[in-house]
DNA sequence: CGTGGCTTTGAAACATTTCAATCATCGTGG
DNA sequence: CCACGATGATTGAAATGTTTCAAAGCCACG
């Protein structure tokens, strides 16, 4: 979502939007239920993913501050989404946007919305086919710096939900920080928070992004 | 796509579009070209892909006859579309589009075109991430069965698109469709037609598709 | 009937997962 | 304040799945 047409909504979600605190861990909604309200990140940070009969869970996306989600393309919420750590969102109702701000605002917020998840879904796409194991960890941890600010970087993702992202188990994901560390890449201060070392090796690895 | 939507374009189309005939491996245009055309499958089938600097071809998606390509978000073509058999489009350009239709309808088009891609973007994810290869194999022809008519089922992707596609080697997708044979769930006459002898298994192997 | 492209098969190398155990980190209650 | 337990992360070793490399087979086409 490029700056401006984060700016060109902030009014209407500003106007309409009640800002709403989750805990960690807290679902915000859940799959299956009725798409009725959307969401703004204003801080924290939010996954959505999707429970599959066998277990599985693949992520869907992670979402940073300033950007929306929960519109659907259906009437109903694909997935679910919980909060990754304490964060506040803007809830809007689909009704109340409207009244605010017209049909047609609330198509371009939709528009907006699914066009970033394409991109979004085609990168992911990119990642898993066709790349090793640290190469997936590389882009991912590149991709993680590039939306960060400062030499440290705080990971708000947890080992599990990287590894389900990538495809990979959290051993793998494990071993991959280990190597890239050993090898001077990154430099990880517990498990949460690393520096990029050697940004160049890191864009080499991450290649194909 | 739905069938309504099919309908509801197909006199647009029909009316601006050129019939083009492309040959087998023909290439209908190619990544970073401008994207001043539009292309409605008639009869063939079309796929796009994407060269990556180390030579990798991640496959984006196969088209087939009713389906609209060649829409972009930006200005260019993100992907390369080459004919996979001799077949039929209908091109028509934006310009010609709008002309006859509007912007509203242009922007109707490349609406569903967009939420098409998404759909089997995440369909996409969903068979990459946490699929072993013989869930994947399994997915894929179940996929291309359900979109085929009749028992025997002309198979006109080659093992190399859907390796790539599959994000496996040539190899292991032989291998699987081997495997998958020997266990009764389908039978291949040559390599490019076959026959879903176990549905039930088919679909138990395919899973969380 | 041979040639070339694509597919299949085999064996060994390699990468990733699995299972199991150990190690940090952090919040809590003694 | 420290020990404790809980949760999440790391490490190791063996098992598994996939790829790689090499060779042979099949089929369509000239």
């Amino acid at each position: 979502m490029t700056f401006e047409t984060l700016c060109a909504n902030d009014d209407l979600f500003a106007r309409v939007g009640a800002p709403v605190v989750f805990a960690k861990d807290e679902e915000i909604y859940g799959q299956g239920e009725p798409a009725d309200r959307v969401y703004r990140m204003v801080s924290g940070m939010v996954r959505t993913s999707r429970f599959m009969p066998d277990g599985r869970r693949p992520i869907g996306d992670f979402y940073y501050p300033g950007e929306v989600f929960g519109l659907e393309l259906g009437a109903d919420h694909a997935m679910t989404a919980e909060a990754m750590n304490d964060c506040v969102v803007l809830a809007a109702s689909r009704s109340a946007l409207i009244a605010a701000g017209g049909e047609a605002e609330l198509k371009e917020l939709l528009w907006q919305a699914t066009v970033r998840d394409l991109e979004n879904a085609r990168e992911h796409l990119a990642l898993l086919v066709r790349k090793s194991a640290n190469e997936r960890v590389a882009s991912f941890l590149l991709g993680v710096a590039q939306r960060s600010q400062g030499v440290m970087i705080e990971l708000a993702i947890g080992r599990q939900d990287m590894a389900d992202y990538l495809g990979l188990t959290i051993e793998t994901v494990s071993r991959m920080i280990t190597q890239l560390q050993s090898s001077g890449v990154v430099e990880f201060q517990g498990c949460r928070r690393f520096r990029v070392c050697d940004q160049r090796a890191l864009e080499g690895l991450a290649a194909a992004a």
